[in-house]
DNA sequence: CAGGTAAGTGAAAAACGTTTTCATCTACAC
DNA sequence: GTGTAGATGAAAACGTTTTTCACTTACCTG
């Protein structure tokens, strides 16, 4: 289910939000990009269509698109809090070089199985999931022997 | 096997560091507590001990402990960067609450033919994984049916 | 289509958590 | 003991996130 303006403009208003442009701008940026992205990188992008925008709105418009579900937030290594589509199709993961820190995507992981019998036996409601592997790539290792 | 004086110390010494008071009294406190501690809740009862520590010794210490394996650091939702005690044998990981932030502990994650197959496609040599759920404990659950 | 108002915005400042810097100190090999 | 690489603590720098406040705007009502 695609969401139009008009679902996304109720979603907002059942909560007492409103829509506006700022809002459209940051939702649209996090829906055309299919990685993590930091409230500083979607700071960056929104600008360029939308140069008056203040980081503070991006801040403020996250917790609420993650409030109302639309988005979700992730929890990795580094900079640690990052925003993506809540379905997207396919999540990804990485593989990352604990040395140079270059980043592999990959996407299929098989968790499935993992998932639903955690949810079962916590009574959790999953929605969601980190993984990443680390190791060191092919240059490090080489770099690594010298 | 318990983490002898003697054995942290060879761990310790191996690459290079040393036994100080400040890293003993860091990783008793780790080692005392069953919860996720935060630097600044570390920081606060190392302090109770020993009142001349500063915060920075803290952070560094957590670096060197979590490097070498003894302690481990999970990212959860609120304070973001927590640190606990390595479990032997395996690894564990974690099911996070993404509302209150309460965290389940897991350890059997059956990523083996996953970590072999990306290590022979990316040429990768594999030494470790971070493996999160994200979801709705039971008690978040119903408070948001409310 | 006004007009009124609650909600939203942006700039600036404050509040955090974490890292860097540097002078001093100390654990440990010899 | 002595020398030295490694560790410490205070202060400052840093990047991120939150708070505050005057101003603007989306949207309801008539
Ligand atoms: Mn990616
Ligand atoms: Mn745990
Ligand atoms: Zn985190
Ligand atoms: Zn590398």
């Amino acid at each position: 289910m695609r969401l139009t303006e008009k679902k996304l403009t109720s979603i907002l208003r059942q909560r007492g939000y409103r829509l506006t442009p700022q809002r459209r701008a940051v939702l649209k940026v996090i829906a055309l990009s299919s990685d993590h992205l930091t409230p500083a990188a979607i700071y960056e992008r929104v600008r360029r269509k939308h140069p008056g925008i203040g980081l503070v709105t991006i801040y403020r418009t996250l917790a609420v698109l993650a409030e109302l579900g639309l988005i979700c937030e992730v929890h990795a290594g580094g900079s640690c809090r990052s925003y993506l589509m809540r379905k997207p199709p396919g999540h990804h993961h990485h593989l990352i070089c604990s040395q140079c820190g270059r980043v592999v995507d990959f996407s299929d992981c098989d968790l499935g199985g993992l998932e639903q019998r955690l949810a079962r036996e916590n009574g959790f409601k999953i929605e969601g999931h980190l993984l990443e592997f680390l190791g060191l790539c092919p240059a490090c290792q080489k770099s690594a022997q010298a």
